[in-house]
DNA sequence: CCTTGAACCTATAGTTACTTCAGGTCTTAG
DNA sequence: CTAAGACCTGAAGTAACTATAGGTTCAAGG
C-alpha cells in the first residue's frame, strides 16, 4: 500500500530530504503529523500531496512565506483564484526583475572576458574593468 | 581632501552601508584600518579602491569567496591574467544557468496565469498546476 | 527472544551576505 | 561644556536549508 509511510518514504516520493521535510514541520508549512508509539512520524497521502504541493511551489522560485499563505487561504477552504493569481503575478514580476539584473551581469562578464588575451602579464582587464568606477562623470 | 576619512564617508563613497563596511573587515575582505585615539576607523584611497572594486564583484555576482581568492592574488602580486580569466569563465557559466532556471520559471508561471479566470471560484488553474505532478509519467 | 543495522529521533550549529539591535563611547560645532 | 550625531562592540536575526552529534526505534534474521 501507498497509504501510510515514513519520514524517508515521503522524502524520496517529493524528491526532498529528511531534514528538509522535519524543516518544513518546524516552520509550520507541513503539519505535525501522527507519530508511532515510538515515536516515528507518520504520513498519509494527504502529506504527500502538500509536501508535493511546497516542492513545485519552490521549484518555481515562490518563497516560504508565499507558498505559507497560499496554503493558508488553501486550509480556511476560502479560496479565491483572484487573489492567488494575484500573488502568481507579483511572482513572476520578480522573476523577470531577476533575470534582467542576470542579463546585464552576463553581458558586462562576457564583455569583459572577450577582452582578455589571458596570458600571464599582470595586465588584466578583468581586473580593470572592476577597479574602474562605471561611468566616472557621477 | 580626500585623502583620510571614515567609514561614514567611505561607505557613502562605496554606496554601502557602515555595516557592510565592519562585516568586510570581520571577514577579512578588507584590512584592519588605521584608528583614532578614541577608536574610530581611518581609511585612505586604497581602502576605498579596494571596496570599489568589492562592491562591483559582488554586483556582478562573485561570491565573497570569489572575491577573496581574486583579491588574494592581487595582494600576493602573482596575478596572472589566465586565472582570473578562468574564474571568470566558471563565474560566468554559473550566471547563465541561474538565467535557464528562472527563465523555465517565467515560461511556467506566464503559462499558467494565462489559464486563469481569476474568479472568485475555488477552481484555480494555478492551485491546480501546483498540486499536479509534472509529466505524470514517471 | 535477541541481535544488528538501517532508519529514525532531538537539538544545535553552520551556511551566505548581510542587517538589525542594544547599549555604550567619541567627536565636533556651538 | 554640552548635545547631537557619528562611531564603537558583540550578539542575534534573515532565508532556506544542511550538517553534525549523540541517542532511540524498527524490522528482519537467527
Amino acid at each position: 500500500m501507498t497509504a501510510k509511510m515514513g519520514i524517508g518514504e515521503l522524502a524520496r516520493r517529493t524528491a526532498c530530504t529528511v531534514e528538509t521535510v522535519r524543516y518544513y514541520e518546524h516552520t509550520g508549512l507541513m503539519p505535525n503529523p501522527q507519530r508511532t508509539a515510538g515515536g516515528h512520524r507518520v504520513y498519509g497521502l494527504d502529506h504527500l500531496k502538500r509536501l508535493g504541493f511546497i516542492r513545485r511551489a519552490r521549484e518555481l522560485g515562490f518563497g516560504m512565506d508565499q507558498i505559507q499563505s497560499l496554503l493558508s487561504m488553501m486550509d480556511s477552504g476560502g479560496l479565491s483564484c483572484g487573489e492567488v493569481a494575484r500573488k502568481t503575478e507579483q511572482h513572476l514580476k520578480d522573476v523577470r526583475h531577476r533575470i534582467a539584473v542576470l542579463k546585464k551581469m552576463e553581458w558586462t562578464l562576457s564583455a569583459t572576458l572577450s577582452q582578455c588575451h589571458q596570458g600571464e602579464t599582470a595586465d588584466c582587464p578583468i581586473i580593470d574593468a572592476l577597479f574602474t568606477p562605471d561611468g566616472g562623470d557621477d
